[in-house]
DNA sequence: GTCCTCACG
DNA sequence: ACGTACGTGAGGACG
């Protein structure tokens, strides 16, 4: 087995990084996207190839940077933005720290050093592989020499079959392709006038320059080609030294001096700095390199009369259930414990339960009496802390809030009592603390009820549904095959997409990175064209919704034919909850047919359901927060808010808004609560983009201060890094703080959206926790078994349904008192289709 | 695993 | 040069 060498071009895949990578930061602030890029697409190769030597080359010239491979940044050399360049030291010490010889010598560039290792590997008969995100290392590529192409999204293996395929030309004559065609990135004239296609064909049939101008006269170009190619022939052989690499740096080690040497420590001192939280897991998993100890904890048992001695005078108590046993932690240490917990529980008493995703618990009768107890949930803690995160595992807590790798040898419990203050902590610098203990935690109670008690299904009834899709897709099958002419899969995008535009010609206008777009708003836009499109829009619907809604619904039904749903109550940056296995937030109710799944959404025997949604509930709330008179006076007056907008738009009076204005101005409102944009505006309404922003201004003159609100929001998230909801919800905004104009536009709209969808949120989530108290208090056989959103499901007993209805009304029409009215839309029935 | 598509508020 | 409405979850295709 021959042995590998691994050389990294660090500029360039930092910089493809930097660029491809979401902005990230740690919680001091400083940016780790580029440096969380690196390690993703280096480690892959380390993975893959194992190599016995690794190096890093940097450039050592200017305090500049090339931009080689975006074309926009053609005009030569720009200072690198600043979030790049603090990541640039610290890729250097992870490279090393990762097994890395770091190598840079004044005057060369990266590309020049990788073209010396590579001259090294083939005298030493050793494998190269140089990782570089420019195209320019090509060049290198010989039989034992491969270049690891970072792209976007994955990294090719380039080798001389693969460049020879692909191009036409062995890699060793690249450099002479570079020299005729030029390259403007990297300001290569070439021969003036001769592009891609003349330079291959050329190199193809004479391999070298000189061969070229050698036959220059019988290589068959028209005459105008030919012309330029004798009019640049100088500019040819100056391009042909710029494009070649030099393979000779003096470089001041040897190649044995390479040989990996991964330093562990240092890299674990340095994922735990950046927070990378899944490379800790990776490279270290439950072990904790000596750098730093995690606390020595032994877990001892104890008696509950032992534990009762304990826990004298404590303030705060750790609670876990991890592989069907019982762990306490006091103070610094951890003990199991055997006895049942009801036992446990005044031993409890007066003392803040520290504990992980206490929904878990409430779900389990066992734990009957928890419910009384003061107690904080650290999932939810730390939800409120940074909602943005993907997950909130006790192995990612660890890292972020204590800089150290969960040690899986320990109980989870060994960690609460050390996490608990620190997040307590920021919840109160923050202005969440009240969120946590009136919100969130008195929530998760609502929801463990909620998905335990599940929504009645009428199995028969779906499964009969389905049937009746499959027949239905069955046919639509047919036909689509027939007008096509040839079977195919209908399901999938790029075979659809290849019958569409290469088999039956119709016009395309727009492709998506790996083919042809083919949805539903594309395919709306082709109708006229083709029968065939109505067909595939209806196989569509028709299999989404037995796929998706009638098989994926009888597969999670229990017994009694109730489904279940999980409610992620730390899933979304908003502060909304999200619905999984199955997804009930989803269920169809804007087409006819989808609708009528809603028909076998019952309640139990003997009672009814009872559904009740806010109405405009988002943009009464912008109303509010944003005070504005006018908006304020229309929800007040109890008009039609999107016939006064469509007056205010279009400058007319309220008589003369037509439903054409109406539907116009209801967009404009969407597109006022998700922070809008004159060309979505116009792409949606179809108008022009001056049409469009001309009913923006419109409307902003005629709400001014909605057009305040908006500005000082925008202006507030980029002062402080986050925007909150009314209830003190944060979030943050890293996306304002990048350099990139797009995301920045992006981070805009997040900040306009956010603090309305997020009190939204929070509303409702709390109209829920006093209806759930007001049903429990009342003693009436009813309760919620839904949210979606801005609406509220009860199943309630037909013998006391008006009751259940008031309660239900009143509690989320007077759960705050605002500005303007919120109103509550409510109905009762035998189906979900027929009470909504 | 990621992309595309589509269901909801 | 590029490509946008905000927030989600699920299923199928494809590599």
């Amino acid at each position: 087995m021959k042995q590998k060498l691994l050389a990294v071009d660090g500029n360039s895949i930092l910089n493809r990084a930097f660029y491809g990578v979401r902005p990230l930061s740690n919680q001091q602030g400083f940016p780790t996207n580029a440096l969380f890029g690196v390690v993703s697409m280096v480690t892959r190769q380390l993975e893959a190839l194992n190599p016995d030597y690794c190096a890093v080359a940097f450039d050592l010239k200017a305090p500049t940077f090339r931009h080689k491979m975006y074309d926009h940044y053609k005009e030569g050399r720009r200072p690198m933005p600043e979030e790049l360049a603090l990541q640039l030291p610290v890729a250097k010490e992870l490279f090393s720290a990762l097994g890395f010889r770091v190598l840079e010598l004044e005057g060369y560039e990266a590309d020049d050093i990788l073209g010396t290792l590579a001259a090294w590997s083939e005298k030493e008969g050793i494998d190269a592989y140089l990782m570089t995100g420019d195209r320019d290392a090509l060049q290198l590529i010989s039989p034992s020499v491969h270049v690891l192409l970072a792209t976007n999204h994955e990294t090719e293996d380039v080798d001389e079959a693969a460049f020879l395929s692909k191009y036409g030309v062995p890699a060793s004559s690249f450099v002479d392709v570079k020299a005729i065609m030029g390259d403007s990135s990297d300001k290569i004239p070439g021969v003036p006038g001769i592009g891609e296609k003349t330079a291959l064909d050329l190199i193809a049939k004479f391999n070298t320059l000189d061969n070229v101008y050698a036959n220059l006269e019988t290589a068959g170009l028209k005459p105008a080609a030919l012309q330029k190619m004798k009019d640049g022939k100088e500019s040819a052989y100056l391009s042909l030294s710029l494009a070649r690499i030099c393979r000779s740096v003096p470089l001041s080690c040897a190649l044995a001096d390479l040989a990996r040497a991964e330093k562990r420590e240092k890299l674990y001192e340095l994922f735990l700095r950046l927070e990378f939280s899944a490379f800790l897991k990776k490279f270290f998993g439950d072990e904790t390199p000596a750098a730093k100890p995690s606390a020595k904890i032994e877990v001892q048992t104890a008696s509950i009369e032992e534990l009762a001695e304990l826990l004298q005078g404590e303030k705060t108590v750790g609670f876990d259930v991890e592989d069907g046993k019982q762990y306490v932690a006091v103070r610094e240490a951890v003990y199991q414990i055997s006895a049942p917990f009801s036992q446990l529980l005044p031993l409890f008493t007066g003392k803040t339960v520290v504990l992980y995703d206490i929904k878990s618990f409430y779900k389990q009768p066992e734990y009957a009496g928890l419910q009384d107890l003061s107690a904080f949930d650290l999932m939810l803690g730390a939800y409120l802390c940074n909602s943005a995160k993907a997950k909130y595992e006790m192995g990612v807590l660890t890292i972020d809030y204590l800089q150290e790798v969960q040690n899986e040898a320990l109980p989870r419990a060994a960690y609460f009592l050390r996490l608990y203050p620190i997040l307590h902590q920021k919840l109160q610098e923050s202005g969440q603390l009240e969120l946590m203990q009136t919100i969130e935690m008195p929530l998760a109670r609502v929801l463990a009820d909620m998905e335990s008690v599940g929504f009645l299904v009428d199995r028969e009834g779906i499964a009969r549904f389905g049937e009746q899709l499959s027949q239905v897709a069955e046919a639509l099958e047919a036909q689509i095959y027939l007008q096509a002419g040839k079977t195919f899969n209908i399901q999938s995008p790029k075979q659809l997409g290849e019958v569409l535009f290469e088999t039956l010609h119709l016009p395309y206008d727009k492709k998506t990175k790996t083919g042809y777009s083919t949805n539903a708003e594309i395919l709306e836009k082709l109708r006229p064209y083709h029968p065939i499109i109505q067909d595939i829009l209806d196989y569509r619907q028709v299999t989404k919704l037995k796929s998706t809604y009638t098989d994926g619904l009888l597969k999670v039904a229990d017994q009694n034919g109730r489904v279940h749903t999980t409610f992620k109550q730390t899933g979304t940056a908003t502060g909304r909850l999200s619905s999984t296995e199955p997804n009930l937030q989803n269920i169809p109710v804007r087409t006819e047919l989808g609708r009528e799944l809603r028909r076998y959404f019952l309640p139990a025997e003997g009672y009814v359901l009872i559904d009740a949604d806010y109405s405009q509930i988002e943009l009464r709330l912008l109303a509010h927060i944003s005070g504005d008179e006018n908006m304020i006076h229309a929800f007040n007056s109890g008009v039609d808010i999107h016939a006064t907008t469509a007056a205010t738009v279009f400058g007319v009076s309220k008589d003369a808004v037509t439903p054409e204005m109406r539907k116009k101005a209801k967009a404009v409102n969407f597109g006022i609560l998700y922070g809008i944009g004159a060309y979505s505006l116009a792409d949606d309404i179809g108008v022009s983009r001056a049409q469009a922003k001309a009913y923006i201004d419109q409307y902003l003159a005629g709400f001014p201060k909605v057009d305040a609100y908006l500005r000082r929001t925008i202006a507030e998230a980029y002062e402080t890094g986050y925007v909150t909801t009314l209830f003190g919800r944060r979030r943050y905004i890293p996306e304002l703080s990048g350099k990139n104009k797009m995301l920045q536009k992006f981070g805009e709209r997040v900040a306009m959206n956010s603090p309305i969808q997020g009190t939204a949120a929070d509303l409702i989530k709390l109209s829920m926790i006093r209806v759930h108290q007001k049903l429990r208090e009342s003693g009436i056989d009813a309760r919620l078994i839904l949210q979606v959103h801005d609406e509220l499901l009860i199943e309630a007993n037909a013998s006391c349904a008006a009751e259940a209805e008031r309660i239900l009304k009143e509690e989320m029409e007077q759960v705050v008192h605002y500005a303007v009215p919120l109103t509550v839309e409510i109905h009762t029935a035998k189906t979900w289709f027929e009470a909504k």
